[in-house]
DNA sequence: CATGAATGAGCCTTCATTCAT
DNA sequence: CATGAATGAAGGCTCATTCAT
């Protein structure tokens, strides 16, 4: 019988791994909690004084994981996107008629601002100041591809199940929802806490309404 | 013939209207250049002190003519408004055809960004950063809602010349182009500069072919 | 005749010269206090808020002077360097023997030590840290000929008055006496208060007993 | 024969006795790996983390073994001085003419600066420190102390072998060999790289010349 | 024993704003 | 009127040091 090894001399990798895991958790953790302020006050406006006051570490902490700045955003915009750009997946794939994915989708568009309406503005924020900076053109460019993926699985979905062919190229259909949806967003930002269900409900009707002309 | 007084003998009423257009002027001037500084850097990354040094007046001079740097933001989106709300007004008085129209329209806009893309990436700024920053609400919404106005404009003079109705109402209408628009200038403005013209003739395309539908 | 101008309005250029000068002056001024701290505590422990604080300025002062510590610094040696490099020029210029200017010599470098031993100090470490910091290697070079050239003035002067000729080259010349300054320089920057004069003493003698081998 | 114990039941004297030598092994390999990053960043340029990422061992290990960043550095120096104090021992011990022994000692000079350049930049970095920072004193005096006598150690068997007596006391003949020295130090480090060896040849021949003259 | 996570003071720099002249 | 001098609060970042595991 082999003697199984004391813990403290467990195998190197594994507790190396274990480290690495434990450390990208923490990243996690910081992405998370800075997404937040970063939602709050976008992009210029946050700080990472502030971030880290937000959360429950100390400020040298922010700098212990992250190198920079650029590359705490730049993580925690991948983070993000991890989480959101499967978000109609499901949508598209449970959906059983065309009529009922159009009108999950449209619903679901309104949905996500109400609830994750900070993140989305960080979002355009960031989509923005990448047209500044280009530190952070690369990922702004991967994602918003991601985006546009997405969208257009929820296109090409939509059409196999009403039987036809999408109108446009993804990139075009991508462009108006996008427009669409940021409208909204904007609308619901700056608009009266009174009117924001109204203005998500205006965008699930024109959505609703919208999309059969997606189609050829 | 009666001979103009010399300044400072002038009666207190010309002299006071003279002073308040003087400072107008001034005000205006500083606006233009902060104008350029804004558009190549973007709202965050442009102090006042760059605006300064990029004019010929000194450091000083922009907070003599604006109380902070919010109202001399404030100041220069109202006056750089002026110039472009209208922008594509010649285009629907002098159009004979709806077809004309369409294709002067879809030029117009890919041109406007080849030639003052800067200036439509600070918009785009300042209404994201409205977002996160209220003083800055009431002119975006202000500009915004010309901006809706004037696309509006366009297509009811295009449904008009058509013999039809637009399909959809002022603000969808507005939110799916500004979307088309947004994109395009993204892509001009983070893309390889050999790819500009690609992207501008793309988006000339894509609106011209997608006017027709925007007629019931 | 014609009317002189009204001192608002005096002529542009000898008003910006004004300012230039009134700006100088204020280099000047934050220099000569830096330099004391600088003396004090060294080129790498001293801080611009330090220095400032030292001073009768406050912290954005220095940055509004100088563009960056680098910059201070370098100005701060070229500054104590107009000073220092003629140390010895009244000396070479007044001495009707050699022996009296061997004499005067000798004193002198030890006064130096006595009145100025923080500069002399600062001016090591700055010579040993552009070993490290190329971006001190200009200006160190500089002065380090400057001290050079000094030293020759004196031996050249010195051998004159001999009627005799140096025996060494300007640089070997100069790397001897700079070593037994160094050394006394050490010495009675680390050792006990009570052993300084003693060490300033020895310093004199040293290089009174030394100089009549320098000639050849 | 005596079965030697496993370590885990050693007696206590030995173990800690193995223990302590271990830990002196440890602290020689930390000031080894030290030593290299601080010739080449300076005293005040270089951080315990980064002495540690150059090293085989963690972050915390160094404050493990140094309870200070100063006492790493105390360390450092004496563990650097064991080697060199000795440097020209052999010279002095094996050289049968006074000629040979002046010749090797110049050579050994300017080897000394090719080989390790970094090392007598950090020492005259210390050196310099000390005149700030009280707590490198000691250790810097001893040292300072051990040179001098090395170099006493030359001169005296130069003269010997030379049937002479020198002509200058300890301390002087090591200001200005060292000033020498140190001359060749900093030009051959921040001069260009293809003046190198020219400016070694130049030391090697004034010293060569010179210490006739240091007998008397 | 040894590690790396965590801390917080401090550094250089930027900037909107105020103010004496 | 207009200027540039001056201020002080942040901001990103580094680092010696402490500590839980």
């Amino acid at each position: 019988m082999t003697a199984s090894p004391s813990p403290s001399v467990a195998d190197p990798a594994a507790s190396a791994a274990a480290r690495a895991s434990k450390h990208d958790t923490r990243r996690d953790q910081l992405a998370e909690s800075a997404l937040v302020t970063l939602g709050k006050l976008g992009y210029a406006r946050t700080s990472l004084r502030e971030i880290a006051q937000h959360s429950s570490y100390s400020h040298g902490v922010v700098h212990y994981y992250f190198s920079s700045k650029e590359e705490l955003i730049t993580y925690c915009v991948r983070y993000y996107k991890r989480t959101c750009v499967t978000r109609y997946d499901e949508i598209v794939e449970t959906s059983t008629s065309a009529t009922e994915l159009q009108e999950r989708f449209a619903t679901k568009l309104a949905e996500t601002i109400r609830e994750e309406g900070p993140m989305h503005q960080l979002w355009y924020d960031l989509r923005n100041q990448s047209m500044f900076e280009p530190a952070l053109r690369e990922v702004v460019l991967e994602i918003d591809g991601q985006l546009e993926a997405m969208i257009w699985r929820v296109i090409t979905r939509y059409a196999a199940l009403a039987g036809r062919e999408p109108a446009l190229d993804p990139s075009t259909t991508y462009g108006m929802l996008d427009g669409l949806f940021a409208q909204s967003l904007f609308a619901w930002a700056t608009g009266p806490a009174s009117a924001r269900e109204d203005v998500l409900s205006v965008l699930t009707r024109r959505v609703d309404t919208l999309m059969p002309s997606l189609l050829g």
